[in-house]
DNA sequence: TCCTGCCATCGGGGTTTTCCTGATGGGCAT
DNA sequence: ATGCCCATCAGGAAAACCCCGATGGCAGGA
């Protein structure tokens, strides 16, 4: 019987998971928390075999949660569980020790999929997030894709987009052809894992807004 | 036994709802629907004396389908339950015809009081929002006003692309012509005096992330 | 040394998106 | 009734995107 803790500042998500949760035999709801500091105190006492985290939590991220948690106790495993766009996080998720990420409009029968799978030690994306995540790792020789794997001139056009510049735009400024940003542009893509140029331009936007303000 | 119909696209709230609900000797939850299309086939049959209708649903906003019900039938209640921060929909929403607008992170006993209060004819709003629309002052920050100033759809439009949904997709989420979401979004940076679709993307990327989470 | 890989630069040509200039009809207010 | 905003859509040109390449330079390993 794995013992569970759901932690989300939802109260009808958190009723909705262990009404579902509750449903399986195999499965037991341990605890709730809408809200990291419940859910370290928790686990200070309890100590669930798996953690569903909601991402937007109240009173710190749940990325932060995740570190946390990672930091104290590597035996629980985590699931995280959002309604957000799973592009955006999925990889920093993973990067900060959860074992997969499954987004709420997801079926029901999808997310004790999810559930089951993690505890039985393997990670759980959607089947389209497995393959953008896998497609950008052919190429990667151990270095996680990230920013730091772009090259100097990458970089430099990565941040320009970023900051709302054109292609055209780009090209003046750096008074190169139209045709090599637009190369530049497409090694971008391939080291990010992105799909195509609108995710990139997202990407490079949120960079931006991260790490220059 | 006051008849209720749950229109939300996530299982897990529906769930969550549907207990809460249930728990309630006098409430009953008549049926479920998680998009547009399913919540009008039902109201077409049955005859709920209050929808539960979430703001996000797939294949439309739950603004249109606030006025889809408003002119179908003036007898069936409607109290929106929404993730989104109430000060930019509140206003919109009961201007569509909804007798109410709580956030899903309330506590259970305020939203089976919201339910209840809506039923007694009663409009249902925060204290917080109930405050700011008395007071007549809210506080508009320079880019609310003029954000304010967009029509619903545009709205729509602006939030999905803040979300990072390509023009394409818009226009095949909400069933019309890739040229109407053209339109929108040029009315949209002409009201929000932005130059190109990237300064646009921009914009509504940092309002999501503003006001989304 | 030679080979391989990465980097930076550019092109051809077809597809898709953006953007400008329209139009239509429905509401709503003066 | 006349204007104004809203929501919907079209045509066509310009721009951006994307899949194929190519060249030369430079660095590190077999």
């Amino acid at each position: 019987m794995a013992k569970i803790l759901i932690v989300d500042d939802h109260p009808l998500v958190r009723t909705g998971l262990a009404q579902l949760i509750g449903d399986c035999p195999d499965l037991e709801v341990c605890a709730e928390a809408g809200d990291m500091a419940g859910a370290l105190k928790i686990i200070a006492t309890s100590s669930p075999d798996l953690a569903i985290i909601d991402l937007s939590l109240a009173g710190g991220s749940g990325l932060d949660l995740i570190e946390h948690i990672k930091s104290r106790d590597r035996n629980i495993l985590m699931l995280v569980a959002s309604m957000h766009d799973e592009t955006l996080y999925a990889e920093r998720v993973l990067a900060a020790g959860a074992h997969g990420y499954i987004n709420k409009q997801e079926a029901q029968e999808n997310i004790i999929q999810a559930i089951r799978q993690v505890l039985n030690g393997k990670v759980y994306l959607s089947q389209h997030m497995t393959e953008r995540l896998l497609s950008g790792m052919v190429d990667a020789t151990g270095d996680k894709r990230d920013i730091d794997s772009l090259s100097n001139r990458e970089l430099q056009v990565f941040e320009l987009i970023g900051q709302g510049t054109t292609t055209s735009q780009i090209a003046e400024q750096l008074n190169l052809s139209v045709k090599t940003i637009e190369t530049h542009q497409a090694h971008i893509k391939k080291k990010l894992g992105l799909g195509s140029a609108h995710e990139l331009n997202q990407r490079a936007i949120r960079w931006v807004m991260d790490h220059d303000s």
